[in-house]
DNA sequence: GGTAGACCTGGACGC
DNA sequence: GCGTCCAGGTCTACC
């Protein structure tokens, strides 16, 4: 897809030097959420694309590299952007790549899990926002992965904004904001969205976020302040609607914090398959935290990617993943299967 | 602290 | 084409 320049408006660039060890097309294909709406791998062309939510509407941008580590970013945006809002997308492209993981954290990482050194692997990609981080979650839950692929294009086809980009019927939609969202009725989200019994605990989220936290909103100065004692954060994840401990540990990576597994039936499935493990699952997954304990503040990164060698040892390289063929590919039955 | 069952959806399967 | 079963994490009630 190459980016649609609005009419009317001048298409804007823009450049971002990456840490010197970032490479796009690896950073991005990292973690599942690069294949949910609104964002968009283009295998051929090696680009990202997605809708990012501005403060005079949505923008579409395109994200290229050349294929060497530390090389600029060049940042195609559909429209012209105001300082303001410049800054804004700025920060949450640095947030979504993990801009602000130096090279040196990323060695640290290597130091206590050499695996990664060649390949380089260490940064997990994110969303632009703790919300849509939040609400990918939440929709990753007590589903397989088509489920959670669908419930993203929806909510972004029903709830996000539209970019402005002519005649063309396919236009990109952004993520929903926490406004729209908190203003939904559960039933429309239930009803156009698929997100069954999810609705009112994601209204509820939504709303959290838009509460003072004075109020008991959530603070997410706080959560992403790094003197914030893990401890501190878990206990607080878990206490909001539909978030349960696999939730609370995935947010918690996504926020940066890498000590919890968010352990699932993936963690189950990796315990036996790769492993070794037998026995029931509620003692698998207990080993599996073991296993990786001794990684510590590392822990997820190593199991995560640990995982995702295993995924791409099965369907080849993640960068060559396209979002509709992956479906089928993570489900138990395909990944059990020799 | 541990466990059982309900919650929903989409896909697989059998007829 | 229809009905049934199953997978998936959270939540509540219960022991």
């Amino acid at each position: 897809m190459n980016v649609q320049w609005v009419r009317g408006e001048m298409p804007t660039t823009l450049k971002i030097k990456p840490p010197s060890d970032y490479l796009l097309g690896r950073d991005v294909c990292s973690y599942g959420y690069f294949l949910l709406a609104p964002n968009r791998w283009d295998v051929k062309r090696r680009v990202f694309s997605r809708a990012m939510s501005l403060a005079r509407g949505p923008a579409l941008i395109e994200v290229k590299q050349k294929p060497v580590a530390g090389n600029p970013l060049a940042i195609d945006v559909s429209r012209s952007l105001t300082r303001p809002e410049r800054a804004e997308l700025e920060r949450q492209i640095r947030r979504m790549f993990r801009l602000d993981e130096s090279a040196g954290q990323i060695a640290e990482f290597h130091k206590i899990d050499p695996r990664w050194r060649v390949s380089g692997r260490g940064r997990v990609f994110r969303s632009p926002t703790l919300f849509e981080d939040v609400l990918k979650t939440v929709t990753s839950c007590n589903v397989q992965w088509p489920s959670t692929v669908h419930m993203n294009i929806r909510l972004c086809e029903v709830l996000g904004d539209r970019v402005a980009s002519g005649p063309e019927t396919s236009a990109p939609h952004s993520f929903p904001s926490t406004k729209k969202i908190a203003s939904t009725r559960p039933q429309t989200l239930r009803a156009r969205c698929r997100v069954g019994y999810r609705d009112q605990r994601i209204v509820e989220l939504a709303r959290l976020f838009r509460t003072n936290p004075r109020n008991g909103g959530i603070d997410q100065e706080w959560l992403e302040d790094p003197s914030t004692s893990d401890e501190s954060v878990h206990d607080f994840l878990i206490e909001l609607p539909g978030i349960g401990p696999y939730a609370a540990a995935n947010i918690m990576q996504l926020l940066g914090r890498y000590t919890r597994l968010p352990l699932d039936t993936e963690s189950v499935r990796h315990g036996r398959t790769v492993l070794g493990l037998k026995g029931p699952s509620t003692k698998i997954m207990k080993r599996v935290k073991s296993h990786f304990a001794p990684f510590g503040a590392h822990a997820f990164r190593s199991y995560w990617f640990e995982l995702w060698t295993f995924y791409e040892s099965r369907h080849g390289p993640s960068w060559m993943w396209e979002r509709d063929s992956t479906g089928k590919l993570f489900t138990a039955s395909a990944l059990n299967a020799d």
